[in-house]
DNA sequence: CTTTACTGGTTCGACATCGTACCATATAGT
DNA sequence: ACTATATGGTACGATGTCGAACCAGTAAAG
């Protein structure tokens, strides 16, 4: 055992806790959220909700960082659902830009309740603290890694 | 916006970070494993070599944070592989063992190897500290949201 | 202009994972 | 002993994700 395989462990424990905790944490989601929606799909609800719609599929792509591939079976299942608007972009023959339709933000309306409500049982005051103190060096670690990817 | 919402916010952020950042290491990992080989199989055999192997599938899989089904599946593409040997539990009809055979020993000896340079690519002393800096807190989390579910 | 390179989206095939249902063996209750 | 329940594993179908190939429209080069 030299320097370097300690670090591996070191640097491969880590990333499993962030993967453990990354799991029970989305298992959580899905358990909570309503009508079987998957939460990477609500994750886009929230982000056209937050940063503003009317936006091309390939920019949401990136800000989830999922492909453009799995961008377009998203919208479908969204489309499908009625919470989004798929439009072409009229400025730009070749793409589109999303919408939110009304039922899609009373749906995320309803769907954060619920998981609000979720989010009480479990995480409490001491986990808040926890997660203001480590938040700023997850933000760095995250910028370091998709800087270098 | 009440108390409550701005705790939802700051759930919600932390628990997308993590997820980032599983993805990208996630990414890195898959990247950088020879042969094709998935990171959860990967995961599974380091879990034999280091834990020790000539267990049941269903206690790799509590381990592994997955159902018995991915693990059934898993095994079988292990097993495909020569990696690892599948025997009926001789102290339970119903049951198996898992044990590593040489070439899988081999082979995740290789993988590590190759998994080590590319870490040394991306991780420095900078993330080496902070990971040593948040790893009690992220345990802690994990050990509260396992404890909760 | 015409040709070439690029870019936004879709399609297709592969795969890991999950939930549900199911089978076979063990264990417990009576 | 017999029945009921629990447990280890598998089979099946559905779904999210990815990589590679592809198409259509745009932009750049000559």
């Amino acid at each position: 055992m030299n320097e370097d395989s300690g670090n591996v462990d070191e640097v491969f424990g880590f990333f499993t806790e962030i993967g453990i905790i990354n799991q029970l944490s989305t298992a959580m989601l899905t358990k909570s959220l309503p009508d079987g929606i998957h939460p990477s799909h609500f994750a886009i609800l929230n982000h056209l909700a937050r940063r503003g719609d009317g936006k091309p599929p390939l920019r949401i792509a990136l800000a989830m960082q999922v492909t453009k591939n799995t961008m377009t079976h998203s919208l479908k299942v969204l489309q499908e659902r009625g919470y989004i608007d798929v439009q072409p972009d009229p400025n730009d023959g070749r793409g589109k830009l999303v919408y939110l339709t009304e039922t899609g933000r009373i749906f995320r309306a309803e769907a954060i309740a619920l998981v609000t409500e979720m989010f009480k049982e479990v995480i409490a005051g001491d986990q808040i603290a926890l997660m203001r103190r480590i938040r700023g060096d997850l933000e760095q670690m995250r910028k370091h890694l998709d800087d270098n990817r």
